[in-house]
DNA sequence: CCCGTGACGACAT
DNA sequence: TATGTCGCCACGG
């Protein structure tokens, strides 16, 4: 899309998360290079609604591991989503995040 | 060009 | 440990 480098950035990142995986926004950012517009991969996250392909945005969730995407989501779909693919999700929290936690800076470092 | 906003994160209290 | 506040960068108006 244009030269959306930043937000082209963020859903390839994104497209990449594996099944059953989950990452933290300030992850991507980090991988970026920019740690500190970890807002703006949320940012970039509500955008890519229109990207293609469509963008995992379920399985980007905070650093805590907390569904706080799941507001703008609606209703529990982000949770449903989730677990749909293996992860447990409860209180809109996703469970044993730090195992689940998939990493770009490692992952696709190797 | 300046201001406000935001799906976060880290630090301070 | 929990709550509050500030900072961060990119984009829209």
């Amino acid at each position: 899309m244009k030269d959306d480098n930043f937000f082209e950035r963020v859903y390839e990142v994104a497209r990449l998360i594996p099944p059953g995986r989950v990452t933290s926004y300030g992850a991507i950012a980090a991988y970026l290079g920019t740690k500190g517009s970890s807002r703006m991969v949320g940012y970039a996250m509500q955008a890519s609604g229109k990207a293609i392909p469509p963008v995992p945005a379920h399985r980007v969730v905070n650093r805590q591991g907390l569904l706080t995407a799941k507001f703008h989501f609606g209703g529990n779909l982000m949770a449903e989503l989730l677990e749909s693919e293996g992860i447990k999700v409860i209180d809109d929290k996703v469970q044993d995040f730090k195992n689940l936690f998939w990493d770009p800076a490692v992952e696709l470092a190797i």
